[in-house]
DNA sequence: CTCACAGCGTTATTTTTTTCACAAGAAAAC
DNA sequence: GTTTTCTTGTGAAAAAAATAACGCTGTGAG
């Protein structure tokens, strides 16, 4: 499969999901699955589960469906780096840990190699199985377990120094748990997880439906 | 300002995101912007942040650019619910604390008023200004303090069913961080939260640029 | 055997979202 | 007083994404 060739950010995602729901399914012992129900439980529309195996190149067979260990097999060689990819996550509070503790063992490919926090109280301990460093040895550990990508989950006046430091040590790409904007060279990936826009746009959408009513109907 | 016709989630998500940072200008003392510079604090280009403005009507002086604080005031008018939204938190592990934490005292018009588990060891207890209470007491403590969004923190196993029980005591708008789709009425409107997602994307993307060169190099 | 079906792969179409490009206007420069 | 140089607002164009449509194929009923 060749990864370099490009496949839209909204594919990606959908295939991450997708790959998760069978897995769960391979688990519970089915073998095949029609697009129109993996659809139904992603929450999207069968063509659109079609077109995204279409462009990773997986062909079912229209008589039984999408072959599904097969099929995992098929996502995991598009979405996973072969060697594994190893992972950092910077900041160790609440946050970090429930992501540490979300994170043990559930992808082998994907794994949480190292933690960093500028509480010394916080640094030399091994939490959820991952051990906590020092920020001031992030560069070192960064190089010497070839971290590549990184999770910030400090507060938001830290995290622009920490993602540069991080991307100078050679990590690529991030996950944004701080409420801003990361400034960073085109070449870095950045995810920005915004609670606050999501519960924002959350509170928009279940407002609008019946606000405007209830003030028209005085 | 008009609720009720449609603005695309993209657009509300952004003014989310602009009147936070204009929120910060406008303590640093600043009063006015032009569309270019707020562009660049938020990594979106100029002429979306004038279109953006322009769909909730708000007209910014050629010469001046726009006035902080009267923007400031008009995207509130969008996004806020002039009676203030009450939230809930359900799950009471490492997130739903980080969560809580964060939220404390931060938007006057969006308040975490209340917190659910099912463990009844931290239940009926204070954690960050915010009362938990049993999951059993779900209900009657949505519909008693008119709560109309939640946020589920609580395992994927449980996701499903805590989802339901939420829609229907009444809430109209969740931001769901456990990994599973929730199957829910189209008239809730659901934001999920899928750390897994982003990080497999970064992952993925972070490895695209350069995976494809080293082995074509041996 | 033939026919109706059900579901896939793929192309075409529609819809949504983003970007471009330019008129208009006012300060500043000269 | 004119020209230059910035903006904004917005229609037009482009790009991206989602959806619909349809030919194809193998299966099972009659």
């Amino acid at each position: 499969m060749d990864r370099s060739n490009s496949i839209s950010g909204k594919t990606i995602g959908r295939l991450s999901l997708f790959r998760r729901l069978l897995t769960a399914l391979s688990f519970e012992g089915k073998t095949h699955i029609y697009s129109h129900e993996l659809a139904n439980m992603a929450g999207v529309t069968a063509a659109q589960v079609r077109r995204d195996f279409m462009v990773i190149g997986y062909s079912g067979s229209p008589v039984k469906g999408y072959h599904i260990t097969e099929l995992i097999r098929c996502v995991s060689r598009v979405l996973d780096d072969p060697e594994g990819t190893n992972v950092a996550i910077v900041g160790v509070g609440h946050l970090g840990r429930a992501i540490m503790n979300y994170f043990q063992g559930r992808r082998p490919k994907l794994q949480i190699v190292a933690a960093f926090d500028r509480d010394e109280h916080k640094v030399n301990r091994v939490i959820q199985g991952v051990r906590s460093h020092s920020l001031s040895a992030l560069k070192e550990v960064v190089a010497q377990r070839r971290i590549t990508v990184a999770i910030i989950t400090v507060p938001a006046s830290s995290a622009q120094e920490v993602a540069e430091q991080l991307v100078e040590a050679g990590v690529r790409g991030l996950v944004n748990f701080a409420p801003v904007p990361l400034r960073l060279p085109d070449e870095v990936s950045v995810e920005d997880m915004d609670i606050t826009m999501s519960l924002e746009k959350v509170a928009y959408f279940s407002g609008i439906s019946d606000a405007g009513k209830e003030r028209m109907e005085p």
